[in-house]
DNA sequence: CGGAGCCTTGAACGGTTTCAAAAGTAGTGG
DNA sequence: CCACTACTTTTGAAACCGTTCAAGGCTCCG
């Protein structure tokens, strides 16, 4: 049995749990369930009928596009929506959403997030607005960035990325190519050039930095 | 002297004036005012203090890399909102805004957006959460498109995007470039190319589309 | 134990950028 | 109104970065 949302340690870091308003509102309506790696929390082209929230576990966004080729649009952790994009623009999801690592979600009914929780918490509102915002920075300047640095200072960039935000996740050559617009070949090159500079050291998949400033300076063009 | 809110014919297509129940705090919050063709309304780095909204002209959003080459981020015409962005993200302004025609705007201050108008007022909030989620599709679209089509597609998808959305504007080819991701050169090549197929025909700057349905093949890849 | 998917490296090809140069065009200020 | 300047248009040629193709060995899971 889950434990109650009052009690949910991810709480703070989340736009709709965060507000004392209208947590009560969220116990009662949510719905626990569980994903095991690998397995698909909604597809591309369905319909949104309400907001996931990550309460375990890591889902990617992959986006395929006609050649076949997965990029991966978004990250989300532990305490982070998933979903929103799509219920708010009254669109039908335009990407699959995928576990992967076994997944602990949180769901709410649409009705109840638009009816009783964002139209009487104007500050779920407010919170809601900001993150949207700060997720079309990111994915301006993810435009920005593969526009006009080359494929090192990409990999440079993802790794820094992945790093600060996932810390400590294992990643395969081929994820962080699709994080980073490229092929897992330029990614294993590059990341091997990386180590014999002494910027990192990979464990398997799991990678250390070892010269931050370096990578930063490399990410930023040189 | 500016007509009343109430008879401004852009009402319709934007996410705050378009609301009754917000239109009169609108008209007495609002502050019109202009700008010359090639003038900036608001700067990289600097702080929002309210919304703008666009009533005449059009409006593009640059940034500047550190390389000095410019990207065009978005396109914004009349009736549709403009520092929205930055406003709801609580972060400064990360693009110029510059007026690509002579422009008339209408400007809200931040506190009546904020306490007056959003918090009172739940669709205009759906509202700018439609408005926000559907760009970061666009924006989400725009870096897949960047990852995986080659050039002369995406210039045949920036030539419908303008044509669509700006329809007998005139645009130079840098402009174009700066939209597509690619070089004034590979622009030109590729339009004298699209020309000599007969899908579409330059008069100065401003292009005319003769055969949409072979731009639209060419720009998914063919 | 078999197979699927990942890791790794090599070599070749090709699309785009980059550089260069000349002519056209538009806007500014005297 | 003209001249000057800055930017755009246009085309050519060369260089280069990254993808693509290929092939071997690896690991992990069923």
């Amino acid at each position: 049995m889950a434990e109650l949302c009052r009690g949910c340690q991810n709480r703070a870091k989340n736009p709709v749990c965060s507000e004392d308003d209208a947590i009560n509102k969220v116990q009662k309506a949510r719905n626990v369930s569980s994903y095991r790696a690998g397995q698909t929390i909604f597809y591309e082209g369905g319909q949104p009928l309400g907001l996931y929230i990550i309460r375990k576990g890591l889902v990617k966004l992959e986006n395929l596009s006609v050649g076949g080729e997965s990029h991966i649009l978004r990250l989300m952790g532990p305490g982070q929506v998933l979903g929103y994009r799509a219920l708010f623009a009254e669109e039908p999801y335009r990407a699959n959403a995928i576990a992967v690592e076994d997944v602990e979600i949180c769901f709410i009914p649409k009705n109840v997030l638009f009816d009783e929780i964002v139209k009487e918490t104007p500050k779920v509102a407010m919170n809601l607005l900001r993150q949207l915002a700060r997720d079309l920075r990111l994915a301006e300047e993810k435009w920005v960035i593969q526009v006009d640095r080359d494929a090192a200072e990409r990999i440079a960039e993802a790794i820094l990325f992945l790093d600060h935000q996932f810390k400590g996740q294992p990643w395969t050559r081929r994820q962080i190519a699709e994080w980073a617009g490229t092929t897992p070949e330029t990614v294993m090159r590059t990341l091997a050039q990386f180590e014999k500079n002494g910027w990192l050291e990979a464990q398997g998949r799991i990678y250390k930095i070892l010269d931050q400033e370096k990578l930063i300076e490399k990410s930023q063009g040189t």
